[in-house]
DNA sequence: GATGAATGAGCGTTCATTCAT
DNA sequence: AATGAATGAACGCTCATTCAT
C-alpha cells in the first residue's frame, strides 16, 4: 500500500507539473488532452486522478498555496512588528507569483480550499494585531483591510510574474502603498472622522 | 440606409444587453444559444452580428468601457484637484462595476482596444499632473501609479458588483487607500488638508 | 401588363441561363446564391421567380425538354418507318444532351411534368406502331420497350455531353443496339426460344 | 486488438446498415443525425467512423460494390459461354439493386474506387472474350460495349429495386436486349452495313 | 416587385466527461 | 488501475427559405 501510494503521488505530481508548465507557457488554456499528453498518460487516466478540470486546477492552486503557506509559516510573522510582517507576506506572495497568478486566473473567487483558509487566517491574525496596536486607521474593518491587502498581493504576484519587475520591487511597492494607505495618522482631521464607519 | 443602421444597432444592443445580463447573472458562462435565445434572435442571426464568441465579449467590453469613458469625459477631471479627480474616477469605475467586472473576467489582458487606451490616457494625465504638483510621492513612477490605481479600481468595481457594498463606499475605500498610500508626506497636516473633503 | 410580362420573362430567362451555365460548368451543384449572383439579381428576387430550388431545376428541365419536344415535333415521326423514327429520336435527344443530362441528374425520377409526358406519349406512339407492324419482338411489352429506350436515350445524351463522342455516333450506337436488341428475328434459334416467354 | 477491430467493424456495419435503410426508404436524403440515431450511436461517434457525409456514402457504395464483386467472383464467369456470363452478371447486379441504386444516385461519377475497378475489369474480360470468339458484332469497341452494358445493368438494378419487377425478369430483359443488340448476325443486311464504322 | 435581414436546419469539429473492458 | 471508445454539448459555419420594408 505504501508502494502504491508512492506511485500515485508520483503520477499525480507529473500531471500537476505538466499542467503548471502548460498554464505558465501558452496563451490559450490547455485542454485536458494536452495535459494528459504532456504528462505521458491517457486522458482517462488523468480523469482517474483529477475527475474534473476544475479539480485539477484546484489541486494546482492548492500546490501553489501550499508552498506559500509553508513559506509564511517559516516567516515568523508573530515575532515581528506588523509592518515588517506585511512586508514579509508581500515578499513571499510575490515570490510565488508566476505559479500563483497563472493558476488563480483560471479559477476565480469560487474556491475556498483549506490551504487558502489557512493563509487567510494567518494574515487576518496579522491584520487584527495591527488594528489592536494602532498600526492601522480605525475606519477600516478587518474585512476591508483583508480585501485590500489581498487585491494588492495578487497585483504584486502578477507584477513579479508577468512584468520584468523583480520580486523585491513588486513586494516593496505594494507594501509601501498598503501600509501608508492604511496607517493611522497622528492628527485625526474632520475628514477622517467623517469617513469613519463608512465602510461598515 | 439610416433606417437600417438604426435597426442594426437596436438588434446589436439587444444582443449585448442579453449577454451582459446572462454573464452578470449565472455562474457558468452562457452558451451562444443561450445568448441568442435571451436576445430573442436565432443563433444564426447572433453569428451575423458577432461572428465569434470572443468578438461578442469584446463588443461587450467595448460597450462597458465606452460608457465608462463617456462618464469620465463628463467628469471634468482637468478642472479639479488631482485628489478629487482620483475620487471621481473611482466613483465612475465602481458605478460601472457590474458590467465591467463580469465581462472583463472572460477576456483577460489580451485586449487593448482603442477605448481602453483612451481611458488609460485620461488617467495617466491625471497621475502625471499629480506627480508634477507634488501630490504623489517622488519614489513612484507614473507606470507604477497607474498599475496600482488600475488594480485598486478593478477591485472597487468587483466590490461594488459582487458584494453588498455600495458604489460610494467601494469608491471611497480605494480612493482613500490609494491617495494616502501614494501621498507625499512632509508634514501630516498638509497631506490631510489636501485630501480634505474627499470622502464626502 | 404586356410590358411587365416581357420583363418578367427576360429576368426569368437570365436566371435560367445563369443556372444552366453553372450546372454545366462546375462539379459541385451551385448554391442559390451562386445562381442569383450569376444572374445579377438578389437572392430574394430569385426566390420570387422560382420559389424553390427544386422548382428552378424543374423549370430548367422543362426548358430543355421543351426544346427536345419541339425538335421531335418537327421530326415527322409518323411519316417514316419505325426504325427511322427511333433513329431520329435518338439524334434529337443526343443533340440536346449537355443541358438535358446536367439538369436531369439533379432531379431524379420524381418529376413528370407536362412536357416530359408529351415526349413520352410521342415515343410511346412510335413504339406501339412498331409492335403492331412487327418491328419488335413479341415478348416485350410497350412499357418494357419504353423503359429500355429511355435508359438508352439518357445514356446517349450523357455520352454526347460528357465524352468526346459526337452526337451522331452516340445516337447511332444506341439506335443500333436498341433496334437489334428488340427486333423480331426471322430465324429463331434455340437460344431465342429458351428466353422467350421469360418476360411475360 | 483483434477484439477492438471486431467491435469497430460491428459498429461500422450497424451504421452502414442504418444508412442504407434510410437511403432506400425515404425520399429526402437523411441527415447525419438521422443516420446516427437509426444506428443507435451518438452523432459524434458517427463522425468518428465516417468523418464526412461523403465518406459515409462512399463506404456505403464500397460495401455494395464489395458484395457485388464477391458474387461475381463466385459466378465463375470464365467457365461459361460469354452469353451465359452476361446473364449471370445481370442477375448479380439486379439482385444487388436496391442498395446499389439508392446509394449510387447520391454519389455521382466522381468515385472510382478499387472495387469498382475490379468489377469493371472482370466484365471487360468477359466482353473481350466475346469480341474474340465472335459473339459480338465487329463494329462495337470494347469501350462501347462496356458503356452500353453498364447503362443497361444500372437500369436493371433500378428496375428491380424501384418497380415491382422481379430480379430474374429485370436481368433477363437487359440480358436479352444487350445480347441481341450486340450479337454478330450471320446475314449482314444493308442496314447493318450502313451503320458499320459509324462508331469508330 | 425588389431587397436586406432573419430564420432554421444541417454540417463538421472540439472538448470535457463517462463507460466498458 | 489503465485504457480506448463513446457521449453530449457547444462552436463556427453554410444554405435554402421566409419576412418586413
Amino acid at each position: 500500500m505504501a508502494r502504491s501510494t508512492a506511485i500515485h503521488d508520483r503520477v499525480a505530481g507529473a500531471i500537476l507539473d505538466a499542467a503548471a508548465d502548460l498554464l505558465a507557457g501558452g496563451g490559450e488554456p490547455p485542454s485536458m488532452s494536452d495535459v494528459a499528453e504532456a504528462a505521458g498518460v491517457a486522458r482517462a487516466t488523468l480523469y482517474r486522478y483529477f475527475p474534473t478540470r476544475e479539480r485539477l486546477l484546484q489541486a494546482l492552486a492548492a500546490a501553489a498555496l501550499d508552498a506559500t503557506a509553508a513559506r509564511l509559516a517559516e516567516a515568523d510573522l508573530d515575532a515581528v512588528p506588523v509592518t515588517e510582517g506585511i512586508a514579509r507576506v508581500a515578499r513571499v506572495v510575490a515570490a510565488g507569483g508566476s505559479k500563483y497568478a497563472a493558476v488563480m486566473g483560471q479559477i476565480g473567487p469560487g474556491y475556498d480550499g483549506a490551504v487558502e483558509q489557512q493563509i487567510k487566517t494567518r494574515i487576518q491574525a496579522l491584520l487584527r494585531r495591527g488594528i489592536d496596536d494602532g498600526t492601522f486607521r480605525g475606519d477600516l474593518s478587518a474585512e476591508e483591510l483583508l480585501f485590500l491587502l489581498g487585491t494588492l498581493l495578487e497585483a504584486a504576484a502578477r507584477l513579479a510574474a508577468e512584468h520584468e519587475t523583480g520580486v523585491e520591487k513588486a513586494a516593496a511597492l505594494v507594501t509601501s502603498v498598503f501600509l501608508h494607505g492604511t496607517a493611522r495618522r497622528q492628527d485625526a482631521t474632520a475628514d477622517d472622522r467623517a469617513s469613519e464607519g463608512l465602510l461598515r
